[in-house]
This record gives structure tokens, sequence and C-alpha cells, in this order.
DNA sequence: TCTACATATGTTTAATTGTTCATATGTATA
DNA sequence: TATACATATGAACAATTAAACATATGTAGA
């Protein structure tokens, strides 16, 4: 317990977890849950500026949440793997209680 | 999507991801994985301060993902449920990749 | 009740971070 | 290549928060 190896993991973890943990990447997140969306479309939907949804894109796509793809002048978002959706829908039902 | 509802359930869920990106809050779960733990030995096992550690327990305690019982001038900790445990292995899971 | 030990809490400070505004980059079309 | 639209990025500011320090509360035993 405790050991390097470990701290390594659990800070990387905590990182992870720092990023679900702002409401409005978690309402990006969610905004995707069903389909892929486009920037404008996020911020249009959730009433953000345009800004705000390409920075908060940037750390989502750095932390390997969401990638992307781009369709003319258009860039699709959309969640990485399924890996996001359970941690979210985890977190839900801790939540939902 | 983007309901009232919903904007409720997203924000606190974000609130309890919150909790969790911490890297002293991590640690401290995850040293009560196995079994139940007096504040004292947390501090010395992750080398915290008792304060430090006393007040991070706070935080958990109030998101509910710890409990306690007092025994004595001791007072030990453990995980709350199971959730607390799955979210924390489901976010493992995406970090050890 | 006095002392020692264990834990909790209040306050201040330093650092982190989300948002805004301004501007740059990228893409398609006339 | 000039223009318009879509997205990305840089910088500054305001708000949040973890850690440190001091102190208070709680418990057991002499």
């Amino acid at each position: 317990m405790a050991a390097e190896h470990d701290d390594k993991i659990l800070y990387d973890l905590a990182e992870l977890f720092k990023v679900f943990g702002d409401s409005t990447r978690i309402k990006i997140l969610y905004s995707m849950f069903e389909n892929e969306l486009c920037v404008n479309d996020i911020a249009k939907l959730l009433n953000l500026s345009q800004s705000s949804v390409s920075h908060q894109l940037r750390i989502l796509k750095t932390s390997k949440l969401v990638k992307f793809r781009r369709e003319g002048k258009s860039v699709y978002y959309s969640l990485d793997d399924e890996h996001v959706r359970a941690i979210i829908s985890m977190g839900m039902e801790h939540v939902e209680e």
C-alpha cells in the first residue's frame, strides 16, 4: 500500500476525476451521450459561449475522454469509449440515491 | 436533453467527481480499500498532517463516500459502500491503459 | 478533576482554474 | 484571393480550495 507505483496511478486517477468534476464539462460529456455533436451545437444546446466549449473540449480531448473528426468547417466530438459512459453512469447511480 | 431535471443531477454528479478529483482524497480513499483505518493511521501511512487528513475526511464524510465509528479515543473510517469502490475501480481501468 | 492522547474545526494564504474577451487558425465558396 | 463561417488559442481576472497553523472538543485513565 502507498508504494511509489500506486502513487503515480493514484495521481493520474485524481487527475481523471478532476476532469469529470466540473459541471460544464459533465454537461458537455452528457450532451454527447447519445450521439456526436459539433462545437456550435453544444454551445447552443447548453447555452455556453463557443470559446468556453472549445476550451473545455480541449481538456476533454487531452484526457482522452472524447474523440473528434472534422467534416468541412465543423468538428464533431463524441465520447471516446465505453469507459467514459460507464464512469458517468456509475456516478449517476450514486447521486440518484 | 439538458432539461432542468438533468441540470440538478449533472451538477451533483460534477460535485461528486470533484471530491474524487484530489490526489490527497483519492489516496485516503484508496488506503481504506481493504480495511477501516483511524485518522492517525491514515496520516502516518500517507505522510500527511493530522489536520489535513481530518479536513479531507470531513469532505468525504459529507459526500457520503466514507462512514465511521468511534472506538475509545479513535475514530475508524471506511468506504461507505460498494459504489465508491466501483467508481474508483472503473477509473483505475481507464488510467491503467 | 487533571493530564494526555485523538480528532475536529476556524482562519489565512498560496495556488489552481473556469470564464471572458480578443484574436488567430482552418475550411469552403464565390 | 477575398469573405464568411467554425473552431482554437492566448492572456487577464475572479473565484475556489487545499494546506498549514493554532486551537477547540472529545475521551480515557490516574
